[in-house]
DNA sequence: GCCAACGTTGGC
DNA sequence: GCCAACGTTGGC
């Protein structure tokens, strides 16, 4: 198994409203990033557990856990014209964009915030630090049993 | 709302 | 294939 960290905007996709449907599969649609693309096609498997990320809020911060249920397949919605995740660069038999699908798992006692993160020596070679616009991001077996002690959840 | 970082595009 | 221009992201 391996672990990752998915980020989004709250505006975007909230884990609050996951958190709402705790077992209902989500779609993790919409990423228009290459990097973040190989990852979802190539790497994610299902039965991989994903840290959940909100930017562009007051305090940034990694908020839940959720299990990815299904690994990448094609991103429908860029096919959508009418869509706003369309590409026409994409067809049925060149996708070009991938998805995976996620479940809530658990909310974090207390979230992990991005300057938490900072300030932790273990945790300085995560991309969230220096790279932080990558949506999808690995995350080590080492940075994950830190943060989730941190989260206050008990290893 | 600003600005730095960085990914993407397109002209050559 | 280089690189300047441009657009987007995200922290502050």
């Amino acid at each position: 198994m391996n672990y990752w960290l998915l980020k989004t905007e709250p505006g975007c996709f909230s884990f609050e409203m996951l958190q709402q449907r705790p077992d209902m599969t989500e779609h993790w649609d919409g990423v228009r990033n290459f990097q973040a693309r190989n990852l979802l096609r190539d790497s994610i498997k299902a039965g991989d557990r994903a840290f959940f990320y909100h930017s562009s809020i007051a305090e940034p911060a990694i908020v839940g856990v959720v299990d990815i249920v299904r690994a990448g397949y094609p991103d429908h919605t860029s096919l959508d014209p009418g869509g706003e995740h369309f590409d026409p660069k994409s067809s049925p038999s060149n996708p070009i964009w991938y998805m995976v699908d996620v479940r809530f798992n658990t909310g974090m006692p207390k979230p992990v915030t991005l300057g938490a993160i900072k300030s932790n020596p273990l945790l300085a070679q995560m991309p969230l630090v220096n790279r932080s616009r990558l949506s999808v991001q690995p995350v080590t077996a080492e940075e994950w049993r830190v943060i989730m002690i941190m989260g206050g959840l008990a290893p």
